[in-house]
DNA sequence: CATGAATGAGGTTTCATTCAT
DNA sequence: TATGAATGAAACCTCATTCAT
């Protein structure tokens, strides 16, 4: 099962997306293909399942990293969600780069909305904890930030980027973060201009 | 060969990235499959310039922006192209969110390569005339606002956001960018700490 | 249309024997397909005119060199008779050889059949006037000596024979068809034991 | 697999050259394309092993038939081996016939080299041990012998003689050979003029 | 007459899935 | 439970032939 599961992510990486077949991640799992269809009724469900692991991964990182940071100054929030998200994508980052190829054929936007509500969630619930912000969190800007977060990372790993370049990324990537969402928040309450 | 690329984007979107065939394709197009390869000598051809042709749209759209927001001050310039890039995009919502299922297994990273390039060369030409900056632009700042731009805007897309959501995405994108880029200039010329 | 055939030839030849289309065929003549289509109604009468064409030379070279040996003791005629076979095809190696790929697929048995038995009839007229056999020749002898040299020489083209190949092939081949001759000659009129 | 083989052989009788599709093979042989393409990987392969088997039984049999016949004189050799040559192509007509039609488009020149070679060397090997010739073998004599007796036998074949024929054919083949040799071999010794 | 874009039947090959062992 | 040979629908692509210009 587990064998199976990274095996299909191999066979994704060495192969490319559509030279994806059941045979190839079962030889590469070194079972038969009888097998695999006894763990997985069929193809998709296998994608759906090691897509699916991994956005749990990734999600319940940025969960623990949010609870971790509840009462706390806003900007170090961030700063801990931010560095736990990246942490979390380099701990194997060509899981990722595998999925993007799948992704879109995958699940369809269920598990894509699904992941986004539980982050959501997670970001809301620790930002209503701030030290220092009394305003109630802006939803939007909640999901603005993580797709912008989601969508910058992408583009780094794609990238295949050098770990001094990852390093310089989790940098800015707070950076963007923070500054967004100090701007997002005077925003609303009253006249603080913008990335002062 | 137009109406060919238009039936590509309505297969896509109407039955999906698998169900994407070259028969299903010219029968959209109200063509024969024969013609079909008449003018692309495969099927991953006919994608590729897809793909390709839609980039470029974007691009020009982008260039375009840059090239008229030259010798303004920063927050303009990023203004003009935020808002340039999401009206580009969202002149034809569907091709973009068409084209997201096929672009990770087409032309694979020598296109994203290209287009980023190309963004990043019309920013820095356009940040460099910024009436209120005087440091240098960083490339690296540029490609990461870029990506998180993307990013966003895609997340957008998927979701299928109505009108006014997009208005609201305009403001937040453009503030998003905004407070970074005026962010990250600060970090390197002096020590105006951002996001205290 | 001589162009047509002669570019079927070279098609044959650069690309083998299933690549041969009429597209093909036509654009290496310099002419379209339409026009390929007005001097032969369809691909297979193309490929029967140029082999026929090509059989009908050989023949022609054959029934000449008969002719021209009316009259002449055994041997010499069958020296006449295989150089002037070997000399036919030797002015276009290239012709058999492309050739040989098509004919099992073109005219089926008419072709052949009608071949020999042209040739087995200049070569009966011929031996009939022989100064040193008063024997009636042997008609199944006959045919086995034009399919021995025939098959000998396939043999020799397809291996892409050197000049000094070629000639040592003609005194071979004529020995050979002097001695069988000979020898089929004696079988039946006394018991002159065989090929001693 | 072997049902396979001889399901070739069979469409390629009663279909022809170019209507033998793998579909229809693969009807004959009574199993799915599936399964044709789990024994030979493509087409080509599976053509390819079809002309292999037969040469090599061929070739079998007539290094047999060479074995066999070491230390006797020359004419009876050539005997043995003529014999055993038609034996083996007579034993099944039927498939020598079927395949005549697509040797030249498969293997290509590579598997008429190697079963000429293994003829030749077979043939060398054994007339070197006659009992009445003290002359070191012409190989090129040998392999023009071998390109005849194919060649004629080819026509004959195709020809779709009667048993008769048959009949006829062995001593005529026979005696072409012996005589050639005979003669072959008088031509680089000493003076013994053949066919005169 | 010449052209060459369009046609679509049909050929080769792949691959998700099943089931007898 | 594990195996992997067999299946056959369906994908990609080619090419002989036609016909409007």
């Amino acid at each position: 099962m587990e064998a199976i599961s990274e095996a299909t992510i191999q066979v994704l990486l060495s192969q490319g997306g559509d030279r994806l077949t059941t045979t190839r991640v079962a030889e590469r799992a070194g079972v038969s293909v009888g097998t695999l269809y006894q763990y997985y009724p069929n193809k998709e469900s296998l994608l759906f399942a090691v897509v699916e692991g991994h956005m749990d991964k990734m999600m319940a990182a940025v969960e623990a990293a949010c609870e971790h940071a509840h009462h706390k100054p806003l900007s170090e929030m961030i700063k801990n969600v931010v560095e736990a998200f990246i942490d979390a994508k380099m701990k194997r980052p060509d899981i990722s780069v595998a999925l993007y190829q799948i992704m879109p054929n995958v699940g369809g936007p269920v598990l894509l909305k699904k992941t986004r509500f539980r982050m959501r969630k997670a970001l809301m619930a620790m930002l209503q904890t701030a030290t220092d912000t009394k305003s109630e969190p802006d939803g939007f800007a909640v999901d603005l930030m993580g797709a912008a977060m989601a969508g910058a990372l992408r583009a780094a790993l794609e990238e295949g980027g050098s770990p001094s370049m990852v390093r310089k990324l989790r940098e800015h990537l707070v950076l963007l973060c923070q500054s967004y969402m100090a701007a997002a928040a005077g925003t609303r309450s009253h006249d603080t201009s913008v990335a002062k």
